[in-house]
DNA sequence: TATTGTTATACTCTATAACTATA
DNA sequence: TATAGTTATAGAGTATAACAATA
């Protein structure tokens, strides 16, 4: 009678997983909004960056890693730029895309905002696990990831969708 | 020179808990508009509901409860009683209170998201777990959302920071 | 005086669809 | 013909602050 189909342990991990991210989240936002005037969002496209290889990044990839769509990206990419923390360039090998790069400012900005960031996720997410813990939640957590990537992204979708329409 | 202050194992655990929750909130968002035109904040309202020993919860326990501001809580739970599927009741005890239950409809609706909702979560975060994997993951995740929740509640920041104005 | 809930307001973000340009 | 990115648009959701009612 309306019993969901999962058990205790699977609501239990469902649930959990629901509430810890989105508790980080708001801790998160709000740290990064008094800090440096920065979203989650934007944030993440700064730290993509950083992270690159060769600091460079196109479009569509960083929507799809960011799970946002284009246009969103579009509009955050705008901000960014005007706020002088990234750049814009055509792709020199395919002048459709455009890849997106990090100033100075921007690695200053992530500078920052950053050991205040790290704070955060210490005391709330890191601050209870042990080494082994650690390892742990990172080795699951990681499996689910690739899993869930496996899907095609979200790019993708419209694509497809447009192409059974017709 | 602008390294973060985690290593590699503590960035993996955060990385990968933010993406696969995201990932799998807006897997679940598409699925729950498509099958009950419900968000995902009404569908864990409902569900909260469901699971609550009584039937009822206050609004303020149900807004830290799902982290979201009291006012934005008040407007989804508008939302949900013009459609039918919650009651809003002065409650009997505290009549600043407001208790809400879950209606016929609000049940209903539930049983009829829930199989796919099911199915959404199975697929993408409990497939490539072990009955192990599971257990271990509830196990840290649980532990780290008493750690976040022993903090005061968005609901207490308010007022706090209120009374330091003063 | 403190707390509960609502409201008024303003704003941020997001996505869909249409469009341009390049492959 | 398909893809990359932008834009125009429109809507949904959120929070802050002020307010009313109760404790």
């Amino acid at each position: 009678m309306t019993k969901p189909g999962l058990d205790a342990a699977e609501l239990g991990a469902y649930f959990a997983l629901m509430d810890v991210s989105s508790l980080l989240q708001h801790a998160i936002e709000q740290q990064l909004r008094s800090a440096g005037e920065l979203t989650n969002v934007q944030f993440k496209i700064l730290m993509r960056l950083l992270e690159a290889s060769d600091g460079q990044l196109r479009m569509t990839d960083l929507a799809d890693s960011l799970v946002v769509s284009r246009s969103g990206l579009t509009y955050q990419a705008g901000l960014l730029e005007k706020a002088g923390l990234i750049t814009r360039t055509p792709s020199p090998d395919d002048e459709r895309s455009t890849t997106l790069g990090l100033t100075a400012a921007g690695r200053e900005r992530i500078a920052a905002v950053l050991p205040g960031h790290v704070d955060v996720v210490r005391q709330l997410l890191l601050d209870p696990l042990t080494r082994d813990d650690l390892g742990a939640l990172a080795d699951l957590l990681t499996r689910v990831r690739d899993h869930m990537r496996a899907a095609p992204p979200r790019s993708a979708a419209q694509r497809a969708r447009k192409r059974a329409d017709s």
